[in-house]
DNA sequence: TTGCAATTCAAACAGTTGTATGAAACTATC
DNA sequence: GATAGTTTCATACAACTGTTTGAATTGCAA
């Protein structure tokens, strides 16, 4: 069908607006024109404006959201239905810091594009973030079965903070950068991915005993980063 | 002069109609309506809506950051030219967490302005923000005389991570609420406060041993919570 | 009171936006 | 090759936006 091409041709076109301009300034009839198309097309291929900008997030996120469950069912066969706290969290924020950082990435449309959708926040992202939920709660279900001890209150707060972190640097990257004066290295995914999931780790398990801690979080797999090896 | 009256008038009707409704679909004319004042006068007295914008968000910033420097200048002073690395964190996220958390502030204008603004993102604002940098290194200053060892890098992530932390829970504090089932008390303020500055101690003082970190931290001042007290 | 400046006002302007329309072009099936 | 269904197209629409204009009004000083 010639019908697909259109439609793909306006996705790609809007995703790369999007990525470089923002939601902001960028009209249909700039995305028709750079996908080639009539402007009625948008409205007869994904019914509205919004549709189409909610396609393109949902998209993107449903891949994200997918990564993160694998990791985290890997994780926790791994662990005999128990992960380590620390290969949660990497299952939690590492897809999406890899995913929107990195060197390579600088050139992707689709990182640029979810960082966007980070900042800017257009009413139909975030009524889609808003059933995110449903999302989380796998993790803190796992979350609990791997610091049985903890109170609950402790884990929402856990998960929260290494999402305040990762979503803020990818947030603030720039401003990180020139702040830092570019002593900060941005591109190194891999560290900030283990320094957020570190640091998230001991705000979780702050105030446990150390020998409860060891018993709780046996040993670092995947050699992955932890507060003593910084 | 009956100006200032017009004036104020438009600056108290834009942020009670901003902080309810956010920044994308208020208009000029719901403003003028809501300040029973003619439309052209918001072009009268600030020149555009952006500059009413801007004028909202500066003023209200300026008194954070005035907030956040006092109680940066009150802590060195207590110690001798060199505050501890917890009472400049409580005074990087104190007033800002203060300023929008809360039950009392719940019906506060100022406090619901300000979260849209930095949940919002619009091109006015953002401007603003991009030079606080400068203040920014205020404190980064501070952190480097009370942990001298550390690499600035180092500092500038605990800076980072500690911005991230109090922005994320101001800005995603009705998701948190619902994902916690209202296991959180985000009415706490000082409890958050406290939480977010004991995460970011640990962050920038993990893999220092024990010995130097206590020399580096020697008491927790004012009776703030510390990661033992967790 | 007179005069002058500051302020207010109703009205219009100029531009942009997303969406709808109905005819035209195309595609595939019979 | 006629037909039915899908897709494209140029165009118009209707609404809304921030801003400007020029006259009317107000407040205050001389």
């Amino acid at each position: 069908m010639s019908s697909d091409r259109t439609r793909s041709a306006i996705l790609a076109a809007a995703e790369r607006l999007y990525a470089d301009r923002g939601f902001g300034d960028v009209t249909l009839r700039d995305i028709v024109a750079e996908a080639n198309v009539n402007l009625a097309a948008v409205n007869y291929h994904f019914g509205s404006k919004d549709e189409l900008i909610a396609e393109l997030f949902v998209t993107r996120s449903l891949a994200t959201n997918r990564e993160r469950l694998n990791a985290l069912k890997l994780a926790e066969e791994q662990g005999g239905g128990r992960a380590p706290i620390d290969a949660i969290l990497h299952a939690l924020v590492g897809p999406t810091l890899r995913g929107c950082l990195g060197p390579d990435r600088e050139g992707s449309t689709a990182a640029r594009f979810m960082i966007r959708a980070s900042i800017e926040s257009v009413p139909p992202i975030r009524r889609i973030k808003n059933r995110e939920v449903d999302h989380l709660r796998k993790f803190i279900a796992a979350m609990r079965r791997s610091l049985p001890g903890r109170d609950d209150a402790e884990l929402y707060w856990g998960l929260h903070f290494a999402l305040a972190m990762s979503h803020h640097t990818i947030r603030e990257k720039e401003r990180l950068m020139k702040l830092s004066e570019g002593q900060c290295d941005l591109n190194d995914v891999d560290a900030i991915v283990d320094r957020v999931v570190s640091v998230s780790v001991m705000a979780l398990t702050a105030g446990q005993t150390p020998a409860r801690k060891a018993s709780v979080r046996p040993a670092p797999p995947h050699g992955r980063l932890t507060r003593q090896d910084l």
